[in-house]
DNA sequence: CGGGCTAGCATTATCGATAATCAATCGAGG
DNA sequence: CCTCGATTGATTATCGATAATGCTAGCCCG
């Protein structure tokens, strides 16, 4: 009851996808979903809306919406976006972290741990996406935080499609902490490398065969 | 009545905002739009959440949703980004355009080119994202796509808001026409010349004067 | 006279019903 | 047997009503 009925569906959904629970191509009818979900249609068209916005669906008009398709040359193309982003975000946010939002970033931090230590992954990603996100928002480039969501969640979507997405979680949560430590130092290059090689560690391998760019 | 209910009034809400008929920090109520766009509350609504997906609002629970700030540090790294995008999306074009597409592209920008000869500022600017998006879409990299209309939608609301947004029309629809003829030819260096220059018209200048707040 | 509480109000959130629309299917005619 | 067209079924689109919620102004009490 706490959780407001639209974002409960929209969150519910958003993690199947990204889970590949729902699979590319799967068809969502509206009032499929909201019989599965126990909510009204209008609950369910509102979330599909958003998850379109995210572009985790394409509403094809009267024909259901339908999850959209993954492939490696866009994962890739839209990581490198995703380093950009992070990576230019992190050298403005050096010069602005507050003692404040810094507390906040542990918080998270311990939060995503906890989630490890119960063998969560999906709260483990909840807390990784906020908490890459709320280091960004420290930049100062508001407009820019959605976008970086919508590249987290289509990155992770990715690795998780991949069949080598095994991954230890604490591992995963202790790998932050170098980060946070970088950021609280205000020590812009060993942030920019301890950050950069924490995106790299994504998607390792994810297409080492079919990219040859920058890095 | 042929065209539906939804897009419209998302359409006219982004075209206000883009416009900046509705100012950054302006709040909308959901029934107060709908009255003034005779409408039903729930078609707003989910205008509304699409908007918000696009940056464009913010929905702040209960005290109605509001404009979304603009400052020139977020509108130079998006343009940045948007720079990125569509380069590299273009060198990508060029080895998949089919004759047909091309053909479609071509139309597009006649149709700006009409809008322009109309004095239709905004219709030139609705066939300008169009055809940028148009051309993108034949990188097959169809999950950025989104991306880039936020960024163009970004950065023509902040060239708009700038005093000195005044341009001709006619010359804005033909200085396209370099690109298609590039990106016909098939050839890529010169695709990527004028494709760059292209977008640096845009917002020529904008922000040098302001952009010192950093410090 | 000031502070906190309450009643009313403005607004969003949610729902169920109804209208509109598209696709597929079934049937009739050639 | 094939083709074209109407009908039907499924699904989205839209609306108005109702519940929930947070805010504000005004009142009572100390």
């Amino acid at each position: 009851m706490a959780e407001p009925t639209q974002s409960r569906v929209v969150a519910e959904l958003r993690r199947r996808i990204v889970l590949n629970l729902l699979t590319p191509g799967a068809v969502l009818t509206e009032l499929g979903v909201a019989q599965d979900l126990a909510c009204s249609q209008a609950a369910v068209r509102e979330a599909l809306l958003v998850l379109a916005g995210e572009g985790l669906v394409v509403r094809a008009g009267r024909h259901g919406t339908t999850v959209t398709d993954l492939d490696s040359d866009t994962a890739a193309e839209i990581l490198d976006l995703r380093r950009r982003i992070e990576l230019r975000g992190a050298r403005r946010a050096i010069r602005r972290a507050t003692a404040g939002e810094l507390l906040e970033l542990e918080r998270i931090q311990f939060a995503m741990q906890s989630a490890a230590a119960d063998g969560n992954a999906w709260a483990v990603l909840e807390r990784d996406m906020d908490l890459h996100l709320a280091i960004f928002r420290l930049s100062g480039l508001h407009a820019m935080a959605p976008i970086l969501a919508r590249c987290m969640l289509h990155t992770h979507r990715f690795r998780l499609w991949a069949p080598w997405h095994q991954r230890d979680l604490t591992e995963t949560a202790a790998r932050h902490r170098p980060i946070l430590d970088a950021l609280r130092d205000g020590d812009a290059t060993t942030l920019a490398r301890t950050l950069g090689a924490h995106l790299d560690t994504i998607v390792e391998r994810a297409g080492n065969d079919r990219r040859v760019r920058a890095a």
